[in-house]
DNA sequence: CATGAATGAGAATTCATTCAT
DNA sequence: CATGAATGAATTCTCATTCAT
């Protein structure tokens, strides 16, 4: 009749989220992870063969939320450039708005926890932006390097920028996020390319 | 005879390394460390108080080493984004040879283990940077933004790289290499500006 | 449609059956015998109070079953040594043809899981034998020994050939089978009562 | 200094040789194990990896202690039948003397818990019975049946009786206890050797 | 009646830390 | 100083049992 005991395999993997956002997995005891889910610690065994799983889950969780949310945000009408920054600005604005899932992130990324199956299974979060790059290939407006060192660079950057504003809750200006975005862009553009903005 | 003391110290902080960053720090027993440092584990406890204290005693030996390293190869009679380019190579460097100790900090400088008296303590991996862009600035080199964020996109681009290398293992390419460090310059330097070497 | 309810409770005792024979007790959940059963674990709550309880329904079960048996194969109208051979070659014949019954009992009749009670509700699968004995005491055939210990000897040495017999998989040979029974019989005979055979 | 702590591995095994020969091996927590050994939980884990090599161990340690008694009542100046009551006797009277050993035994001896590997490793009880059989065989003695099928019977027989004496705590009386193993001795021997004895 | 998801008490096992040698 | 056997608190995981559907 209720609704409220809505998705108990959900509610673990938010508890698990929170908690070990902050305390890391091996400080966080299933126990505890249980009341915070207001669930039965069996229950969790339920929906995660062991501890390990659960955490392997929550991996592909967070990944497919902040990808489907990467996702939402963006416009195939506008410029190489444009898109680029909005694609930047709405992993800022995501990963201040989810301070837990980035740190989640970026201590489990290059965690051994994470089994090499879960991460190839996963993907890479900046998936989405492999299209983007191969149409700024096209038009040239990208530096002669592998897509892949790009990327990194800018998932380097754009990650390490949003921990800076995690860290120091600076609030979002968005004409100085736009400088930052831009200066992003401007590591990886083809500097005799003329940008359609500049 | 007086520095067999330290040499045990130092083989903790060794054999720790590498034991974590393999198989993470809860994953990794006391006996363990002892063993692959062939000492008693009592000896660990008289040289750190606790487990806690031997990783956060590594974060500092770790950080110190690479900072050092950093230096060394610093060269105050060249261009602002000559040196620059020289530091980021060396971190490359650096990483390349150091893989443990790239994996270690990845996975450490953001987890609750260290503790935030560590981090103060230790200070950031890129302070010798600083001086680098205090320079630049006054050149009025780099782009209009604020010091901490400039070196947030540039720790976290080079990083990132240096990461890519270790997992590829494709051998350093002295060209290449330098393209990479110029698109992280690019990332920060005024646009404006006319460099030196352009 | 009335018997279906028995069925259930059989079903969960069988199932139960074959899996404590090979796996124990401890190490069948509860879970595991009610899939075997084709039935809901809840459902076997219905038909027994507890885990212990089943088990000790088994017991009554098994003993039940075997004391049937011997029952059936057993005729007046032969002498005390051919009724003796009688019982106890369907004895042997019944434990090879239901090896997880022998297992079971072997494992259990000794167990503290199972109650005083339930041993005495349950008796000897030698009470059949019980009548025999008393009319072979009355032709003076059988050795000065009180009727336990005639009783604990045969069982002792019938039960341990047939466990032979399922463990090393031997088929029965009628001929040696005779031998064997004769054996036991002489262990339980008045030596110098002058069989009828012999 | 002081000899108190003699053997922590060998009051393991004692402690757990009276619980689990009382309340059976599920029902003994390793917790209560340790309590009666007067040692740590951990301790029991130094010198066996689980609670079931525990119980293996036990299990050769029941057996080498059993086996060693038996040897030790064992003259060979004595006839075949002779030697196989004096045999007989003292596993009567080290039963007795050791109920846990032999309820031990009795419970785990066909327990899926005893692996086939310590069973084999662990050979039979009755196996110095075995030279005995021969030296019988050779002086045409014994029934015409195959060896292994003596021995069970015998080891049937003798084991369930021991059982008896433990479970109606009768006194042992010498003559009674004669003429009982002249019982046994009565299945395996042949009918038409005259015994030196009889 | 039948079911099986949910539960949490309880068990096995690990491992940081101590301390007698 | 160095050692590692001993310890037990703490953690993961299992499974008998309940109860809402």
């Amino acid at each position: 009749m209720k609704e409220i005991t809505t998705d108990k395999r959900q509610a673990a993997l938010e508890a698990t989220l929170s908690l070990i956002a902050e305390q890391g997995f091996h400080a966080t005891p299933m126990s505890q992870i249980a009341k915070k889910a207001n669930i039965g610690v069996g229950t969790i065994y339920r929906y995660f063969s062991c501890k390990e799983e659960l955490i392997n889950e929550l991996y592909l969780y967070v990944k497919q939320r902040m990808t489907e949310s990467m996702m939402r945000n963006f416009k195939q009408d506008q410029s190489v450039q444009e898109s680029f920054r909005e694609v930047l600005k709405s992993i800022i604005r995501y990963a201040i708005e989810h301070p837990d899932e980035l740190s989640f992130g970026e201590q489990y990324a290059n965690s051994p926890l994470i089994t090499q199956a879960t991460k190839e299974h996963g993907g890479q979060i900046m998936e989405p932006i492999k299209g983007l790059f191969c149409r700024a290939q096209a038009e040239n407006a990208l530096k002669d390097l592998p897509q892949e060192v790009l990327l990194v660079l800018v998932s380097g950057a754009v990650l390490s920028l949003a921990k800076l504003y995690n860290f120091t809750g600076v609030p979002l200006d968005e004409e100085r996020l736009c400088m930052e975005t831009d200066a992003i862009w401007d590591m990886i553009r083809n500097r005799e390319f003329v940008s359609s903005k500049a």
